[in-house]
DNA sequence: TGTACATCAGTGAACGCGCGTTCACTGATGTAC
DNA sequence: TGTACATCAGTGAACGCGCGTTCACTGATGTAC
């Protein structure tokens, strides 16, 4: 029910499999090719990605029932490949130190490549259709669970306190996408100064989450 | 050159001023009444402003050259509301707790409102032209500036450290308006938890920057 | 005070455009016999 | 292997619509004499 998305048909035009047609993962691609600091989901219309896909308008009706199914195949596309760059990478790192700095490294260099993937759940979680920003909704929670149970390792591993650690992991994931959401508009030689702040702002939450832990006092 | 707004004509349709004629700020208003949690700036019509201010099309252009124009002077508008509301608030307040808990209220309240000048700096720094972007960009600087002097005030005044107070600034302002950005969708009973949520989050970055300030180790 | 005139915020009608969507079609593919 | 047929991803043409923008206009206001 969410993303049947792959294993379809063979890709090229010209393969015998059944004929020269178009497939749903080229539409997606060619939909990824018109983003950019200035193109969201939400400003494209239907046309623009035909004429990028090649096909006629009315082809797209074959594969999607509108520009609102495309959008959500690709924030769940967009999420699933993120998390597993990114999961992969905290999994290899062990300090706690170095899981900030890497993971921010790695989200930065998403940033700075050309997959567009980032753009996707960084744009169009404030703009949209109530599906578009369910669909990132749902993605980000994806991070912040995967991040709270790294946390909870990290913690344990290297015995530090962690207070709530399921806000402590909302805070990060939602500071560090919206910092990243502003950096798309820059220059990339900006990037390295932001990593830098971007990982001292992480650190931070984390410093503080252990601070509080550690005199328990429920002040609130 | 920034925004020139207020102090134009009298207001009123009927006044002897110079006619029965539309103002700026009706304009200004009319647009701000059609903003909502599924419309932004951005995807608003020049034509639909129009219908909403009770005005022909081409009317428009005798206040505005085009959209971005009007754009740009809502954003500004809503920065410098903003920034008087929040900014009274804290000033109000004097514990560094109380200063947190009263200014996370007091946005979330904003947020609530009808005012919907919150909506404008939320919504629109993700999409639409590299001015929106722009605009709002400037008012979060401003946002932030204000916080970090009032936080070095309070650290000055508990005599607690404070690590890179403008990075703990930005850090805070990027989150709570991440947060709020992400609040707006979701029903109003979900507030006051969202609220509780909020000011943990902001105390944890503070507790974190005063505990990075004492253990001065510049590991990075 | 009265008259003639300049100003300018408003208007209705019209333009050309890109849009989403529909229709009836075509022609290659895979299948049944 | 050949033939007839069903399927279905593709297509070109057309639709009605709301859009931004332009034009020539109108009529109330404020000003000069």
């Amino acid at each position: 029910m969410t993303t049947p998305q792959a294993g379809q048909e063979p890709l090229s035009p010209t393969t015998p499999g059944r004929r020269a047609s178009i497939s749903r993962e080229e539409i997606l691609q060619a939909t990824l090719s018109l983003l950019g600091p200035h193109r969201s989901l939400s400003s494209l219309s239907l046309r623009e990605v035909a004429r990028a896909t090649g096909i006629a308008p009315n082809s797209f009706y074959r594969h999607f029932n509108n520009m609102d199914e495309l959008a959500i195949a690709l924030i769940d596309l967009a999420g699933t490949t993120l998390r597993r760059i990114i999961g992969d990478a905290r999994h290899r790192a062990t300090s706690k130190d170095s899981v900030v700095r890497t993971s921010v490294d790695i989200f930065m260099e998403q940033l700075r490549s050309s997959h567009k993937m980032l753009h996707v759940l960084l744009r169009e979680g404030s703009v949209g259709s109530a599906a578009f920003k369910k669909a990132v909704e749902r993605e980000l929670t994806f991070f912040e669970v995967e991040l709270c149970s790294d946390l909870k390792r990290l913690a344990e591993q290297k015995n530090t306190g962690l207070y709530q650690p399921e806000l402590t992991a909302r805070a990060i994931t939602r500071l560090v996408f919206a910092v990243g959401a502003s950096a798309m508009d820059l220059p990339t030689d900006r990037y390295p100064e932001l990593t830098d702040q971007l990982s001292i702002m992480v650190r931070m939450i984390l410093v503080g989450s252990q601070s509080m832990s550690e005199q328990q006092s429920p002040r609130l």
